[in-house]
DNA sequence: CGCTAATCTAGAACAAGTTTCAGACTTGAT
DNA sequence: ATCAAGTCTGAAACTTGTTCTAGATTAGCG
């Protein structure tokens, strides 16, 4: 029988039931599977600190997780599904984090604007983390699908905390999509340098006013 | 001296006059350089219609054009500038073509939602065109944020046309931004197969609705 | 304990973007 | 027409993501 069970199939194939858990469904990893995981992902986070995109190399990721290269390309099948699974991985320490402190705004969509401003400080003392993460979602191709989309769905998560509504309509919903569409692309413009602090800030605040447009209450 | 003038230096520094010409500024080319350069940019945009990203191979680029490779780096620095030029110069014929054809919405928002259908509509008949075009321009890095920023603009003036609006406000400016925003990101939700046609539509409608919020008769 | 299937490792090999180089070719100026 | 400077070419080399292979290890099971 197997040893160290097989650890996620190239192509995750939608699973039957478990549509949103954190992790779709493989098969559980050894405790030893799961430190590998565990130190592939701190060395991939690491590299990426220093000098973003480029300088998360794989071999070099192998060689600081001590993990052989075959091995690296098991647990995550290319470097994008790596950055991904590194956002991943981010993305609930941050989620957690916003958590503890709701925004103190009056309307939604202040709280949504301050929620996401105060990820993107948060996303600015670690820039180059920053760029690596972003690049590679925003780079991911249909073989990642899967794991964008759980990002995706985290970030609607976070979103509708904020805002702080049970039942969204429809037409929040939609305004929460552009939102995050804006978000990414926001923040595509900051580290590539085209847009600076201030702007994404006014973009986010413009965006987020769809929001209490789109409010049950005010529609 | 020189015989044909260099074609554009790998680090274009800020131009002192001219910031919104549709060339920078570069040295005129000559009537070869001219032919080559054409002739890459369709062989670049040959072969992304074939596959898309990967298919833009240097090697096989260099080869359509009847070029040698390191005379394609010359005349784009790399992979991305390549495509990011392919894509000012298909916007450039986008643009030509949008302008005959004006929208006939009631609103500012409805026009340029149906802009923006149009636009994509024609992306819809070259996806993988679509696809190799998107993904560079996202993925570009400061290095190419001239070209990028040249693209912006260059949307940019496609959604003013279609709001047919002489004096934009700032608010209506911050609208038009987030509405690029959306733009890029749902295109690459699209072509990652992450969101349905119907969906970008959606979002798209959704996001003009800012341009109606902030027009200075309605504000 | 000993077996068997799966996993992990080290390292070579391959692919495509990028760089480099020597030599042939063009161009504009004298 | 000739020359100097800059371009283009063809080919090799280098880099980094990805794949492959043979053998050593490990996990679960009888």
């Amino acid at each position: 029988m197997p040893a160290e069970a097989k650890v996620s199939a190239k192509v995750n194939k939608p699973a039957k039931v478990e549509a949103r858990a954190a992790v779709p469904a493989s098969p559980p990893l050894t405790e030893r599977q799961e430190a590998r995981r565990r130190r592939i992902l701190h060395a991939s986070a690491q590299l990426a600190s220093r000098g973003g995109f480029d300088a998360v190399q794989m071999r070099e990721v192998a060689e600081s997780s001590q993990v052989a290269l075959g091995t690296l390309y098991r647990y995550f099948p290319s470097k994008i599904h790596l950055l991904v699974a590194t956002m991943q991985d981010q993305l609930e320490h941050m989620h957690g984090t916003l958590r503890k402190k709701p925004p103190q705004g009056e309307t939604a969509a202040e709280r949504v604007a301050e929620t996401l401003m105060r990820a993107f400080r948060a996303l600015q003392r670690e820039p180059h983390l920053a760029d690596a993460m972003v690049r590679a979602l925003t780079f991911a191709d249909r073989s990642v699908s899967p794991e964008v989309d759980q990002v995706s769905r985290q970030t609607t998560a976070i979103i509708l905390d904020a805002m702080g509504q049970e039942n969204p309509t429809p037409e929040q919903l939609s305004a929460v999509r552009v939102i995050e569409h804006t978000w990414h692309s926001a923040l595509i413009t900051w580290l590539s340098g085209r847009a600076s602090i201030a702007q994404v800030k006014i973009d986010i605040e413009t965006v987020c006013r769809l929001i209490d447009m789109t409010a049950p209450t005010t529609a």
